[in-house]
DNA sequence: CGTCTATTTGAATGTACTCAAAAGCGGTGG
DNA sequence: CCACCGCTTTTGAGTACATTCAAATAGACG
């Protein structure tokens, strides 16, 4: 078995001897996820937080009026779940689908709760998993109060290059929450002004 | 000595002895900090992290062009600080101010650190501030991305009905992402249809 | 009381959206 | 292998939400 992409995930930062790393290993569940499959879906309760080795997904909320807003991609080596409907076992706000042929880790909120007592390491690990996100998000905020969507764009395509090029232009809108029909207009009044 | 409030907000979460509350208010310094005050300014190197006893601040991001995006406001038993640049020790993006005469207590980066290794339950509150730091932003990101700015401003006044009465509505809109002008619109309007 | 800042109001403008239609692209079946 | 179907992207016209700038009014504070 390969588990080399999510060792090396967590040795980023803790220390796990083997023992622990075993018992870690034990609660996971690797699981294929074929390209539009959905792991979670709105409304269903969220028991599990999901670590991607390869392949892509997307976590996305939908509005009242069928208004996509996407709030995540995860690619190999990201964690991805519900957040809050995942801590709290509630019934998701999210949907989260694969765009690609994916093969992710499933952990389950009891098996973390159980590594949490067994392995106190692991409360380190997630206190800088949710600390990392914090920042990300508060960065999101600054940046979509701050800067217009052809900024918010480039910033994007400049921090996710592979994303970028990988997904739908109608799922980078969503993500930076505008029209598809405006995205297209963005690009291509660029490259009229590189000419 | 009164340590009420900051000791409630730690057994929130964890459960700590005497001993080690002993320990974890003498890495604490109270502070008074005067109406109109910065405690942290955008370029300085942001050292430490505060938790509000009473008062309040606010954290915000200038932009090149002057302009405001108010971050968080952080009232009686929240902590505040700028994340990114107190995690890695380095000149912060944001200013925060206190915009009520406010008691806070300082905590440095070296001290939070010291506390992870002496009293492991503080990697578990930290991990659950964190946490809900994440989704709190998580939130917000979604609301802006699929709300109009009347409908976050009403999210915003449920939320945080004290806050919205005692901040100035530059401060709030700034929170929201709108100018002042077209906040005083919104509620303008909405009173008009309330008649 | 006077000054400074915040709020309101209004007109002109800009950024981004909606709706509709055409063009492009990718996969699937004949 | 080509043709067709469904979905994504582009293009454009008209519209709506929100901004800028300016000026008047109201509030807060020394």
């Amino acid at each position: 078995m390969n588990h080399y992409i999510i060792q090396e995930n967590i040795s980023k930062h803790i220390t796990l001897n083997e023992t622990e790393f075993t018992i870690f290993l034990s609660r996971l569940k690797k699981i294929q996820i074929p390209r539009k499959n959905t792991i979670l879906s709105q409304g269903q309760l969220c028991e599990n937080i999901y670590f991607v080795e390869s392949g892509a997904l997307r976590a996305f909320y939908l509005d009242e009026s069928g208004k996509e807003a996407t709030i995540m991609f995860a690619v190999s080596d990201w964690w991805v779940t519900d957040m809050y409907c995942f801590i709290n076992q509630k019934p998701a706000m999210l949907t989260i689908e694969a765009i690609e042929n994916s093969i992710i880790y499933r952990l389950k909120k009891s098996d973390l709760d159980y590594l949490y007592a067994a392995i106190p390491q692991f409360e380190k690990f997630f206190r800088i998993l949710m600390q990392n996100a914090y920042i990300r998000e508060q960065l999101r905020v600054i940046q979509n109060l701050s800067l217009p969507a052809e900024a918010r764009y480039e910033i994007f395509v400049g921090k996710y290059p592979d994303v970028a090029k990988n997904v739908k232009q109608k799922q980078i809108a969503s993500y930076l929450g505008i029209t598809p029909e405006f995205l297209s207009m963005i690009k291509h009044n660029k490259r009229k002004g590189l000419k």
